[in-house]
DNA sequence: ATGATTGTTAACGAGTTGTTAATGGTGTTT
DNA sequence: AAACACCATTAACAACTCGTTAACAATCAT
């Protein structure tokens, strides 16, 4: 998985120098040393999360995140300030924000609470994403080993879901004999060979009505699965 | 929408009274004053996010949060705790809580708090705390270990209950072996693993007049719940 | 044509699962 | 304290499943 987007606000570049090194080792980091650059590369840009220090020059954090909250509700927003002050606290959380480290904080600590809001609004999109396919008048569900056709339902075995899901995954693309066995049973004799063909030949027989899909094979290569249309 | 069920343990009766009092006009608070009893609460029922209290007579909140780890990933855990140092707010997040706050905390902070994790996890935790399930001619109250059958009334055990309850809220979808004995027994071994069979078989067998529900097994991997409709 | 590769079906066997009974621990009643 | 009740766990054995291997036929490459 590539490294996240960071957008970082702080004026003390010092700070800030040390902070963004430190991040860069987890994350991808742009950081801004003021709140009207910053809200133009949050526009301009996409980020994953913000960490804005609250005292700054022309715009202060509270209004970087007043802006950033009318444009995205979902990214979350974590403030860095001196301020030690109940009130301060309250009014960030109130703003919007998910979280308020007091300075001086410990670059692990920020670390770690970063951590802890990609990962949570990672999982409310995520989930949404249970994989599936659609080929032909199938349908896949390979995390349920679920096989549907029209109104009747194949639970599949641990391979020929595996497998079935690497052709999904390649279609109408040769698949080498070698890079199967190896994706599949991490490695490559000629027994698990034989055994491959075996499996290729019950994938055929459940899916041999269908007229716009098959499985071909390349003599001494590997074989394809041809999905027409 | 109903209020959210928050498990609050804290052994400092005074407090937890007022804590309690004022968290009440927002949530449905547990509150629990030992670890123990804490602990299995959140087994027997569930909610939707933990504050626990760091020192606590017997299971501490390091510990409570650890067990509460191993059979659930998602629901938020903020800590409460005198301790000022650095190191155990760095240990606790690193065990999978999300949050840490130092007494003497303000209530209104600990409401936003809670407030912006119970949104976060909207979406995944919304129908965990559900209260009662209904499927083919059955009705299930996991809080009560009751299943309801047209007249007839089936008291669970304890883990009939909540292995009934992990599958009905996965319906049609595939629990594998491991995710099970984690998410009720906190452990995976060989063992476990035969208990669960047996589990698995007396929900069978109390189902097993129901045509339109049924436990399949998947060979190696785990078990789905199929409810038809 | 001939040896190698692939297709297909059947049979095998190791490991997994289904089921019932025995065991042991815990808490309760007498 | 002893007897009982309850329940999760372990044991024991039966039944089953899947991936593998075997066997033979069909196809391909040279």
């Amino acid at each position: 998985m590539s490294k996240k987007r960071i957008l970082y606000v702080e004026d003390d570049e010092t700070l800030a120098f040390l902070t963004a090194d430190n991040l860069e080792q987890h994350f991808e980091v742009h950081h801004c040393n003021n709140g009207k650059e910053a809200f133009q590369l949050f526009c301009a840009e996409s980020f994953d999360l913000c960490v804005l220090d609250i005292m700054l020059p022309d715009m202060d954090g509270f209004e970087i995140a007043t802006e950033i909250r009318k444009r995205n509700q979902e990214i979350p927003i974590i403030f860095l300030s001196a301020k030690t002050m109940k009130e301060d606290r309250i009014k960030g959380l109130k703003l919007g924000a998910d979280d308020y480290l007091i300075k001086p904080y410990s670059i692990e600590e920020l670390i770690l609470k970063i951590e802890i809001f990609l990962n949570r609004s990672q999982k409310s999109t995520d989930n949404l994403s249970q994989k599936q396919y659609t080929f032909g008048s199938f349908h896949f569900e390979p995390e349920n080993y679920l096989l549907k056709k029209e109104n009747q339902n194949i639970t599949l075995t641990e391979r020929e879901a595996s497998l079935l899901k690497l052709f999904l995954d390649n279609p109408n693309t040769v698949l080498k004999r070698e890079k199967i066995l190896m994706a599949l049973w991490g490695s490559d004799d000629y027994f698990l060979g034989r055994s491959l063909d075996v499996f290729i030949s019950r994938l055929r027989k459940i899916i041999k009505e269908e007229t716009h899909v098959r499985i071909e094979n390349i003599p001494r290569v590997g074989f394809k699965l041809i999905v027409e249309d």
